[in-house]
DNA sequence: GCCGTTCATGTTGACGCAAACATACGGTCA
DNA sequence: TGACCGTATGTTTGCGTCAACATGAACGGC
């Protein structure tokens, strides 16, 4: 008896057995399931303790298969690691949580050709009405992989050139905000610790720090590529300080930014006495930084929610039409802003100005 | 009838439509699809052309169906703004690839009952095969709100008595260690900056503190508790180092050290000179904090890795023989580990020892 | 030349659910 | 009384896929 139980409930519970048990159509089942109104008191209370006895619990599957509609949005990105990926997601998931939808996380082991075309065949697998992705990376543009067609898509950091729907904080403007601050400031000349070049985002904050000060008539230095991590801005940091003349650092992140100020506490430097120092992000510990870290905010909640409304758009629209290198592309850019702490001062030898 | 491809297309293309486009039965596509080898080498191009040609992609949603299986997890989360939960989200997320799932994001607004439920309930419409809980509250123990029974559950920093497998870093040897380091170092007394009662994992570590400083004979003294966040670790360490003879303080995470490392700068305190302080977690930025912070590195990464191992146990055996409250409970801990940094030193008026 | 074998391919049915349609019953109003 | 309505419930059907079985053609051994 106990052995039929439990050998015969090799498969979960559908809602014909709750129907079975509660003696009524599988139909009423589903519209208790559903909240639907036209059931009868006594009729949906039973069908509730059925449930219950038996640890009813409705396939997603089947009702996604029925609906034609998933209620779910996948997410292609490459690491969790970093302070913006992680803000994006969490805008994203709220976001999603909010119009019913769950978010699937599909992650890329590494930026390898192989692993991407490996996400996006995993896609194929997974049960998502719509993709986000927040790529690091210049292979989105390679003809080679092709996304699955039809699949509304909507990109984060990457460039206009892809047809895609793009969406981004505006990272000319937040680069050109921090170097003519430090100019503002009376610096003469300012050092960029970019990031990767693999990165769009890092590659635009390149070229806006190096136009704002071609703009003030000042030919830019050799630039430092990190990996994002403190260690890299360290390092970097090391060696430029060597250089007596630097008096001004912008970093691309701030954990960059954190990394050049510990080597210029260890080099004896005072901050922002001898050298000013920049970040980007504005991470929740910025402002607890030694000193309080001067960077440009990225509102990561409205790239999110952003990001989830053209991507809704996209679905409504019905996919197939729109998505794709010749559909709905276009740049949706997100405002950034200078918050300005201690970490940046005036320049040596220069009173205020 | 351009007009008819586009309204009537409304539905994405199945199985059928490539067959008749193909020319073969719906099965045969579906053996090309899942890469059966049985199929005739001309055929099979046929077929894969056809796909190209209308945009196949098959649907997720039916062939979980059909298998019974997801092949996805959920995981509920209150937030992604903490760093462990950050890393062991993603550390969650590249076991389940691994294992070739994917991962469903569940987001919880607010650690109210209210969400948690609605948390719950969410479940039953996502189509997942197990569930890994990172929470910070207590309300998984409330009788009142019950997860889908004969789910697998993994939870991760709860306690024992829940009945559902835990997964957590040893809490109680971090924190001893953590303490225990301060003692050694010559401090009479060590202050604590406590997380939030609602952390079970914050709980642990100030009874941890607490027990070790009796071990040694002292009386704790009151305990502080903080969010978390490197605002609640500045204004405590304000109140704090008010007093003089505070001189070594031991924060629940770094973001709070790092919030009391800025309180102790403004104030002129020296560190470790005056003041030393550990943190907890070894995010990777606290070796570069000013001063690199002592603290408590969490193998998140382990433990992402077990509670995915405990959960496939769970999702192999059949779930809902084996999980809820009365099934395979038990808790598995991760060994924590003390990172010796700049952030501490020797107690006033005491030569090393 | 008959039978068994092998392989490519087709046909059928079922997974669990919910939309659409069908029924049944009690009451209302002309 | 009978046409009509609203409400609670049941029945049928099909979503897209794939396992199981069915078919049919090519081939080799006797």
């Amino acid at each position: 008896m106990t052995d039929t139980l439990k050998s015969g409930q090799r498969r979960p519970p559908s809602m014909a057995d709750v129907a079975q048990h509660a003696g009524v159509s599988s139909q009423t089942v589903s519209r208790v399931s559903n909240g639907l109104t036209n059931v009868d008191e006594s009729t949906r209370d039973r069908v509730l303790a059925s449930m219950q006895a038996l640890g009813y619990r409705p396939n997603g599957a089947a009702r996604a298969l029925k609906r034609g509609r998933f209620n779910s949005i996948g997410v292609i990105m490459f690491t969790l690691a970093t302070f913006g990926n992680m803000r994006t997601l969490d805008a994203i998931a709220t976001e999603a949580a909010k119009a019913d939808y769950s978010v699937t996380l599909i992650p890329l082991a590494d930026q390898t050709l192989g692993a991407v075309s490996g996400a996006y065949r995993r896609l194929n697998d997974q049960a998502v009405d719509g993709v986000v992705i927040v790529f690091e990376a210049h292979l989105i543009d390679r003809g080679e992989i092709a996304l699955p067609p039809g699949l509304p898509v909507v990109v984060i950091d990457s460039n206009a050139g892809s047809g895609y729907a793009v969406v981004d904080n505006d990272q000319i403007e937040g680069a050109r905000l921090a170097t003519q601050h430090l100019l503002d400031l009376g610096h003469r000349q300012v050092h960029h610790i970019a990031g990767p070049t693999t990165s769009f985002s890092a590659m635009h904050r390149e070229d806006s720090w190096r136009s704002t000060l071609r703009a003030s008539g000042i030919t830019p230095p050799s630039v430092h590529h990190g990996d994002w991590s403190t260690e890299s801005g360290y390092q970097i940091t090391l060696a430029l300080a060597a250089d007596p003349t630097v008096t001004a650092i912008f970093a691309a992140n701030d954990q960059m930014a954190l990394g050049a100020m510990r080597a210029l506490h260890q080099l004896g430097r005072d901050i922002p006495g001898d050298v000013s120092v920049v970040g980007y992000d504005d991470m929740e510990e910025a402002h607890s930084f030694w000193p309080p870290l001067t960077t440009v905010r990225q509102d990561f909640h409205s790239v999110g929610r952003l990001a989830m409304e053209r991507l809704f758009e996209q679905i409504a629209a019905g996919g197939a039409a729109l998505s794709g290198p010749s559909g709905l592309g276009g740049v949706t850019t997100v405002p950034t802003e200078l918050v300005v702490r201690e970490s940046t001062g005036a320049a040596r030898g220069v009173s205020g100005r």
